[in-house]
DNA sequence: TATATTTGACCCAA
DNA sequence: TTGGGTCAAATATA
């Protein structure tokens, strides 16, 4: 939808994404063959600075969809940005305060853990979306019930990188949640852009970091580094640039948030109908990722989101 | 049995 | 009229 506003825009922006991704991906290539430390220092930071201009640049497009939210059917004005509606009411949704948040999966950490937000979520609905190739999954807060929450959030997994879902909140918790998790997890309280920039590259430097770790700890003991366990699973970044082809989430484990395992839908056929999801052949999977097709470089497998 | 998920149907804004 | 969002009955799971 938003795209189209701005198609031009949005093709340059993904272009330059995806150069930026695959000139991210050639580095992480020559990572795993390097052999001095000092060529794999120099290549991760060229790794981060390849995913920091990515983020940056997704980040601006994300701005630009959260200002359209604000605005969207005509909001009064825009410096009351910061000042969300604290009035919510159930007749006027188009009041409640709506963000959206690009979460790119940590294969190490599992999809629904990248995910994972602090809020407890209760799905109440998928649909097809015109256009998009991934059903939209939408949630609500878990004590709506109980505690008269109103916050909610849809899922949607990116078209051109299967990698990458949008999450669009809408409403404020009200329940006994927000304050617990409020002190811990900042994304509602804060830019949602911004937040989620900082929150992906610590994981990238988070895996970097255990590399060295991992590195310097085998190093010291005298491990040849070719004798190093799995360097890989433990930098998911690393996996995750590995040429597409993602055939390590063999021992990925995925729970929800709500103590329950998640499914991971697969529509009968790769193209989404507008209708409402007509999925029957629902599979649960313990990996999305298992029947990720290695020759596509972007579609292929995986077809529902999670 | 309680709670969560799935999914067809319905509502409503554009 | 269309399509996104939600409801609620049916079903699954712990």
């Amino acid at each position: 939808m938003e795209k189209k506003s701005s198609n031009g825009d949005w093709e340059k922006m993904k272009r330059e994404i995806n150069e930026l991704m695959t000139e991210g991906r050639d580095y992480a290539h020559q990572f795993r063959s390097a052999s001095s430390q000092e060529t794999r220092e120099h290549l991760a930071k060229k790794i981060l600075e390849s995913y920091h201009k990515s983020l940056t640049i997704m980040n601006y497009s994300g701005e630009q969809d959260s200002s359209h939210a604000h605005d969207g059917g005509g909001s009064p004005k825009s410096d009351d940005s910061d000042q969300e509606p604290l009035v919510i009411t159930k007749s006027s949704k188009k009041s409640m305060p709506k963000w959206t948040r690009k979460v790119i999966i940590t294969p190490g950490a599992g999809i629904d853990r990248t995910l994972e937000d602090g809020f407890s979520w209760r799905k109440y609905g998928q649909k097809d979306i015109l256009g998009a190739k991934f059903p939209r999954g939408y949630f609500r807060c878990t004590y709506r019930k109980s505690q008269g929450c109103e916050a909610t959030k849809h899922v949607q997994r990116s078209d051109e990188n299967q990698m990458l879902f949008e999450i669009s909140y809408r409403g404020k918790h009200s329940c006994s949640q927000a304050a617990n998790v409020g002190s811990t997890i900042p994304a509602q309280n804060l830019e949602p852009n911004q937040t989620q920039e900082h929150e992906n590259l610590d994981i990238v430097k988070e895996s970097l970091d255990n590399y060295n770790h991992e590195a310097h700890l085998h190093h010291n003991l005298h491990y040849p580094m070719s004798s190093t366990p799995n360097l890989e699973s433990n930098n998911p970044y690393m996996l995750q640039m590995r040429d597409h082809n993602m055939d390590f989430f063999g021992s990925t484990s995925f729970s929800s948030d709500l103590g329950t395992n998640i499914n991971y839908n697969f529509p009968a056929s790769g193209s989404a109908s507008h209708s409402t999801s007509n999925s029957p052949s629902t599979i649960p999977l313990e990996s999305p990722f298992d029947s990720y097709d290695p020759n596509h470089p972007y579609g292929g497998g995986f077809g529902g989101f999670y």
